[in-house]
DNA sequence: CCAACTGTTATAGTCATCTATAACACCGAA
DNA sequence: TTCGGTGTTATAGATGACTATAACAGTTGG
């Protein structure tokens, strides 16, 4: 078994399926929606749910295991890394640039680094939202 | 003539060409090193300096253009909008998943709201020492 | 007019992405 | 062992993104 995975992808989008596929799992599992030690959905079981091909699947599952979030066991399945996030060098390294362009885009759009911080703030709490919003669909 | 615009481009980056070259027009616009009403670099010219296609350069024009952040008159040139920066709309609309990306990203690395604020305020002062370091040099 | 600049467009080749199909290898339970 | 699940790999094809080349069209100044 494994858990649901409110996932929603958007085909003909700009990023392509897998990389959709690969930030929302990311979501799930920096959220705790997806605990360390959780199994995933099989690539096929996956593939089935979100209607693409599996080998799509696999590859965002193998951009994953790059990043050392998930860990895959032939025959078994594919879970979430017991130390997942804990390599937050890696992470941290995926801030710097992220925060540049926010900070660009905020220049550009005149939006003081006050204003800034309480739209960050906003969205923080929507995401708290969002996560407890599933939590009781669950 | 033009501003010399000091652009370093990737290629084989997981961006694309035209794309960088857009986000560091939009960085040169924020810091107003591109003044409203600057002309900036023709298709050649650029294109000569960026060893890549003129037409790369005009897409990524073309992708300004339809930000509203610049304007090109046939014959004459491309030119920073007068009232680049205005459409704050849109501009905005552009920041919110850009902040839940980072949101998500520090999530997973453990980074407070605290750290990440700054880590925020960290790379604002980079961005404006490095502005003025081109400053210097021109 | 004409020459030298400007942006614009058409064409074509290369590559990434996605899909579909199939075969393979491993694990665990009946 | 056998069966049904798992991930893995190879192949091929369609589509579209990306880039380069070249020809086209408007503007300005001599």
């Amino acid at each position: 078994m494994s858990a649901p995975l409110h996932i929603h992808l958007t085909p003909g989008d700009e990023a392509p399926l897998y990389r959709q596929l690969v930030r929302q799992v990311v979501a799930a599992i920096a959220s705790g929606h997806l605990a360390p030690g959780a199994r995933l959905p099989s690539l096929r079981e996956l593939a089935k749910t979100l209607v693409v091909a599996p080998l799509t699947v696999k590859k965002a599952y193998d951009v994953l295991e790059e990043r050392d979030l998930i860990e895959t066991r032939r025959g078994q399945g594919t879970f979430v890394r017991l130390d997942a996030g804990s390599s937050s060098r890696e992470a941290t390294e995926r801030l710097r640039p992220l925060a540049r362009r926010l900070l660009v885009e905020a220049d550009l759009a005149n939006v003081d680094p006050e204003a800034l911080s309480l739209l960050l703030d906003r969205e923080r709490t929507r995401l708290r939202e969002e996560r407890e919003t599933r939590e009781e669909a669950s």
